[in-house]
RNA sequence: GCGAUCGUAGCUCAGUUGGUUAGAGCGCCGGUUUGUGGUACCGGAGGUCGGGGGUUCGAGACCCCUCGAUCGCCCCA
């Protein structure tokens, strides 16, 4: 590399070949069993006025100030990438009248981009799937989404990977809880983890996940949002559980599971790989593979009406990791042109027309030594090696191919 | 923003307590052998050892700065 070429941006990738592979393969899982649950597929704008984005999420967190990819265009607005996938949603929701469709569900994928410190499974512009079901406050819906997700996880051949699921109650519900919690770990302040002190005035849901050891023994007596469930709230989540028993969804009750966001209502999931699994360790320490919940609070923000609605998003590439090895496919025939007439190549690319319109795949090798394209072809391999010298044209079959392909080779000859 | 580890050919790496013209394998290009072919052999191209400064008679190796990568912390919509 010359030193005047310029390099990748922090935190992006090219990615290619067998990882690129494992990406197709993760995003044609996904289109695929979205139509199966007949989510609606939707096509959003990479970026967005960058209010969309920081009234959705909130002034509150540095989120909003530091870690977004924010510019100001040639008119003075401020617009922003994209950093989820569900602002923008709900924000053409609102303005397209898609309130016709309620309710409504609809997938897309895509890059999104974060201003993040990049470390494994976590870049600056990444990729992810999206599922969402907008307009309805019903249980079912989660019940349907989490069906989704689980079959997507299994059809990609994930193991060892749990659906960890929790409530947050409603509105009422959560802010006891919430109240709750400060109280508990304001009496034991001062054994707490500097971050988590800190964490006790910005956002004190988020001591339960924290991971010092100095924080983890008082959470696991911190109080329980189900002791603050109204009746309602625990009504819901009953009904989701027990409608993922039945659709034979596996999950298991994670009670320190939060979210940061005050949108949030009622149910929040995470998949997440099992303690000590090979999935989580290829994952490293960022280990959610898909996370979501139900955010009724949401279009309020974006000045719409009230909207129940709920939704997960997964990172393509932590998937991608997680499928193994998805080589690149080996040609049906490699054609090899065995020496530099243009009888041998013209010959070849009457062949490979031929081959490509019948639906073969099909590549040639023409360039380089003469005696060793053969070789080549070999080591490349394929289905079968077909040959064009000045006059004789020949074939050499590797393993079996299908007879109509014999066929049609043996009279190309 | 903080911390740890690491930057030598296109790729994976080796380079001994600093010591003569910087190496291997794979890949690439060419040739020989084979001659119906996945082998073997020979040769070639390709590196200001991430960049800059310093210590030294001498630095790829040691020190400082810088850039980049990786992994972790914070954050996680």
């Amino acid at each position: 590399m010359g030193k005047n070429t310029p390099k990748a941006i922090r935190g992006t990738q090219d990615i290619f070949g067998a990882e690129a592979e494992a990406f197709a393969f993760v995003v044609e899982t996904f289109e695929r069993v979205r139509k199966l649950y007949r989510f609606r597929r939707v096509e959003m704008p990479v970026f967005e006025k960058t209010e969309v984005f920081s009234r959705a999420i909130g002034e509150t967190t540095d989120v909003v100030s530091k870690e977004m990819y924010s510019f100001e265009d040639r008119g003075g607005d401020s617009l922003t990438l994209r950093p989820e996938f569900t602002a923008g949603i709900a924000r053409a929701y609102l303005t397209n009248g898609w309130q016709q469709h309620a309710p409504l569900k609809v997938a897309t994928h895509g890059p999104l981009f974060r201003y993040e410190r990049p470390q494994k499974g976590r870049y600056r512009q990444f990729h992810q799937i999206d599922a969402e079901i907008i307009g309805a406050a019903e249980p079912q819906a989660d019940v349907e989404l989490l069906a989704m997700a689980d079959q997507i996880i299994r059809e990609l051949g994930i193991v060892d990977v749990t659906l960890h699921l929790n409530t947050l109650g409603d509105a009422e519900s959560r802010d006891a809880w919430r109240a709750a919690l400060v109280e508990y770990f304001r009496a034991v302040k001062d054994e707490l983890s500097e971050d988590s002190q800190e964490r006790l005035e910005k956002n004190p849901l988020r001591i339960l996940d924290s991971k010092d050891p100095r924080d983890r023994k008082f959470v696991a007596d911190a109080p329980k949002i189900d002791a603050f469930l109204s009746e309602d709230a625990k009504a819901f989540f009953e009904a989701v559980t027990s409608g993922l028993d039945a659709a034979g969804v596996k999950w298991t009750r994670a009670e320190s599971l939060v979210r940061g966001l005050d949108y949030y209502r009622h149910t929040a999931f995470e998949f997440i790989p099992d303690e000590g699994s090979e999935a989580a360790s290829k994952l490293g320490s960022q280990s959610t593979i898909l996370g979501g919940g139900r955010y009724d609070g949401l279009m309020e923000s974006l000045g719409g009406a009230p909207t129940p609605a709920v939704g997960w998003a997964a990172g393509i590439e932590r998937l991608a990791m997680l499928v193994g090895e998805k080589g690149e496919p080996k040609a049906d025939v490699i054609v090899v042109v065995e020496d530099d007439t243009a009888n041998a190549q013209n010959h070849a690319w009457y062949v490979l027309h031929v081959l490509r319109d019948e639906g073969y795949v099909a590549e040639m090798i023409a360039t380089g030594s003469p005696r060793k394209r053969y070789d080549k072809a070999v080591k490349r391999g394929a289905g079968a090696i077909f040959k064009c010298g000045y006059e004789t044209h020949g074939l050499q079959v590797e393993g079996s191919i299908e007879p109509a392909l014999f066929e049609l080779l043996e009279r190309l000859s």
